[in-house]
DNA sequence: TGAATGATGCGCT
DNA sequence: GCGCATCATTCAT
């Protein structure tokens, strides 16, 4: 059972300008219900995409099949292969119609750490969520979580009423287009970041 | 410690 | 065909 102070994220929460929470969304705890038992990590690394005029956004080229989740309700996720082989986790933002989300990079692995180990054999504790493909892997997600309503209670966010973490921000990470805007969000006093 | 590179599948032009 | 919101390995300093 939850104690009174973990409060889940309600939609309200994800139905805002993205870059009011996307900065709000590092320090808060990721619960994930998993066949393997209950995994959970706090998040320290977080990416913007906003919109249809960001170039670097999924939905730049307007909609399609593969981004339609971010054209629907907020607090959704959108779940996309990159590589071939790497999985990325999204939050869905904004109003209906107005394609957005926040990409989930790092996080430090909270619950479960011994499942996250089976997934991802080789990796240190502090680094084993470091980045958005290993997050992926570590907590056992693909394809089949995209789309899940993060209201529900698979999938969600947690504020735990910690105090809130110094947010620094930079460009984002491992893009050709759109690096003039600073939309990386991160705990500068984390050492499960994915990059300095 | 850092740069280069291969793995690998799919959406889009 | 091309180009990815990546990662692990290899080889160089």
């Amino acid at each position: 059972m939850a104690r009174r102070n973990h409060r889940k994220l309600a939609r309200s929460f994800y139905s805002r300008a993205t870059l009011e929470v996307a900065p709000e969304m590092v320090g808060k705890y990721i619960i994930y219900h998993s066949p393997a038992g209950r995994l959970s990590a706090r998040i320290v690394e977080v990416e913007a995409y906003i919109g249809q005029d960001d170039p670097a956004c999924h939905a730049a080229p307007g909609p399609t099949k593969r981004n339609r989740v971010m054209y629907g309700q907020p607090g959704h996720s959108y779940v996309y292969l990159i590589y071939g082989m790497y999985y990325c986790l999204n939050f869905v933002t904004e109003k209906p119609g107005f394609p957005a989300a926040v990409l989930l990079r790092a996080a430090e692995p909270c619950e479960r750490l011994e499942v996250m180990r089976r997934n991802s054999p080789r990796q240190k504790e502090e680094k084993i969520l470091s980045g958005p493909g290993k997050f992926c892997r570590s907590f056992g997600l693909s394809g089949v979580h995209n789309g899940l309503d993060l209201t529900g209670s698979t999938l969600f966010l947690e504020d735990r009423a910690e105090v809130a973490p110094v947010i620094a921000s930079s460009q984002r990470v491992g893009i050709r287009k759109g690096t003039d805007h600073h939309w990386r969000f991160y705990d500068d006093n984390s050492s499960s970041v994915s990059r300095r």
